[in-house]
RNA sequence: CGGGGUGUAGCGCAGUUUGGCAGCGCACCUGCUUUGGGAGCAGGGGGUCGGAGGUUCAAAUCCUCUCGCCCCGACCA
């Protein structure tokens, strides 16, 4: 460990001062920095990168799916955002509003949405007429303005960007149903195989749902510090939009009905939750399917070799190239022992180094930045072997994770217990909980501890409620979240 | 929005108590020597000391007002 930190100066210690690291690793890395709008980020060309790479897994699946993607307007007006009043209520705190056009003054005022169900919901209810123009299956890439009184790095930003997917349905069962594949199918499937974050999946509860919908589904992730990130959530909105919003089709019994609907999300948080769970001390650690750099060539240049070491250095690069998205460290008047540290820092999955000793075998050595592992390899084998590393390395990022949040879940049914671990060790508590928001608001007044979710696999025998030990209750998991 | 803290070069800070040439480390630029786990030497550039007003021969330093940021609460993806 004092090892490490003797590598990066740069960067608080991940283990002393845990937010401080947090906030370096994503400047120092140039994943991001701040502007001089309060809240506001801008998203630095890797930082863009990673997102734009993660963007495309996700997109993929999306699409996979069924789903279209499609632009809907930056604003919202005012009087269509109050038709559904749980929905207003909910953002009503952290809308931001245009009130002028130049120098005149609207006459109804704009807001930048802070989601998108309303004005897609004013749409919809134009376009669907008939059981035949249903499913309705579109998501949107955009960005989104929450005014938020606290703001961090990615994790909560005045504006960040987002996918938003809104269907609608013939029925309940049918909105149901897309709820749950966009949970397991899309996001599940992205957030454990492209980023290898490890996720708990449920219910939300009532306190905790989305504005308007009929319930929440959640991805929940467990991060280093022993706090919980909601990564995703998925929502059944019911017909409250559709009754809001006038949504109706006429159906093949001649009825006229309203639709079921759905609405779901991830976002730029995302980077944030990377950055914590995969980081240690000496910076980032990506996951070689989103890295925006998977392969870093460091040639190790002297004087007298210097020309054919770049040579050859550019010449792996062109096969790797092909593969991989890698790229070649050629700056002067740094030393490879800084370069090393830099691109570790940067979570750079695999470096290749390349020197004259390496050229006289044929040879090159590549360092693992999970393990540090550094082996040399033949340039014959290059490709397969780089191959097989990288993916070893994300198998190994996932595999470590969700070690670490299994052994962060701890069932307790002692409420004092269930304070100490949350005071002294953090995770997740497994536990049962009576459904009542007097106990939940409680627990969380006293414990700053909320229900992560209601996981689907409810076990057979029931217990007593962690606060009133009123019976029978639900099986929950508490944390404390970002 | 309440409680506390803090603003001095890109970053991290000293200087403020007791007013007297605006400094240090890192980073940056130039040159030479270097380069297999954060190189060395020499030279150089960069500041309306958060902002406004006041006291004074003289203000980073004292006084008044104001703004930003951070931490803890309340709110949240």
């Amino acid at each position: 460990m004092e090892k490490d930190v003797e590598f990066v100066k740069e960067i608080a210690s991940k283990e002393k001062n845990f937010p401080q690291w947090y906030v370096d690793v994503v400047r120092k890395a140039e994943l991001a920095d701040y502007t001089t709008i309060k809240g506001c980020m801008v998203i630095r060309p890797y930082g863009y990168g990673l997102w734009e790479n993660m963007q495309a897994g996700l997109d993929r699946r999306i699409k996979e799916t069924g789903h279209k993607n499609a632009y809907f307007p930056l604003f919202i007006p005012e009087s269509l955002l109050k038709k559904e009043a749980e929905h207003v209520e909910g953002f009503a705190p952290e809308v931001a509003w245009v009130t002028h056009g130049g120098s005149q003054k609207l006459e109804e005022r704009l807001a930048i949405r802070p989601t998108s169900e309303a004005v897609i919901c004013s749409l919809y209810s134009k376009w669907i007429k008939s059981w035949r123009d249903l499913p309705i299956l579109i998501n949107q890439w955009v960005n989104i303005v929450r005014w938020e009184k606290v703001t961090r790095l990615f994790l909560r930003t005045t504006e960040f960007l987002w996918q938003e997917g809104h269907t609608v349905h013939k029925s309940e069962q049918e909105a149901e149903e897309e709820t749950l594949k966009i949970l397991n199918q899309v996001y599940r499937d992205y957030i454990e195989k492209d980023l290898a974050i490890p996720v708990i999946i449920g219910r939300k509860t009532e306190k905790e749902k989305f504005a308007g919908a009929l319930h929440t589904y959640t991805l929940e992730a467990l991060m280093s510090d022993g706090k919980m990130l909601q990564a995703g959530t998925s929502h059944n909105l019911g017909q409250n939009f559709a009754k809001a919003f006038n949504i109706k089709y006429l159906d093949e019994d001649q009825q006229e009905k309203y639709v079921w609907q759905t609405s779901w999300g991830t976002t730029t948080r995302l980077v944030g939750a990377l950055v914590m769970l995969h980081g240690d001390e000496r910076g980032l650690k990506l996951p070689p399917k989103v890295a925006p750099v998977q392969v870093i060539i460091v040639p190790i240049m002297f004087d007298k070799t210097k020309k054919e070491v770049l040579e050859k250095a550019e010449s792996i690069r062109a096969i790797l190239k092909k593969n991989f998205r890698v790229e070649i460290d050629t700056r002067d008047g740094y030393t490879p022992g800084w370069k090393f540290n830099e691109w570790e820092m940067r979570g750079v999955p695999l470096r290749l180094e390349i020197g004259p000793k390496d050229m006289a075998q044929g040879q090159v050595m590549l360092a693992r930045r999970d393990t540090g592992e550094k082996t040399a390899v033949k340039e014959e084998k290059l490709v397969e072997i780089v191959k097989e590393l990288l993916d070893n390395i994300q198998e190994n990022l996932f595999t470590r994770a969700k070690k670490f949040l299994e052994e962060n879940i701890r069932e307790t049914s002692d409420y004092n217990e269930f304070k100490k671990i949350i005071e002294k060790k953090r995770g997740l508590i497994k536990t049962y909980w009576c459904g009542s928001k007097d106990c939940e608001d409680k627990i969380k007044e006293e414990t700053k501890a909320s229900i992560r979710c209601i996981p689907f696999e409810q076990e057979e025998a029931s217990g007593k409620c962690i606060y009133c030990g009123k019976e029978p209750s639900t099986l929950v998991y508490f944390a404390r979240a970002y």
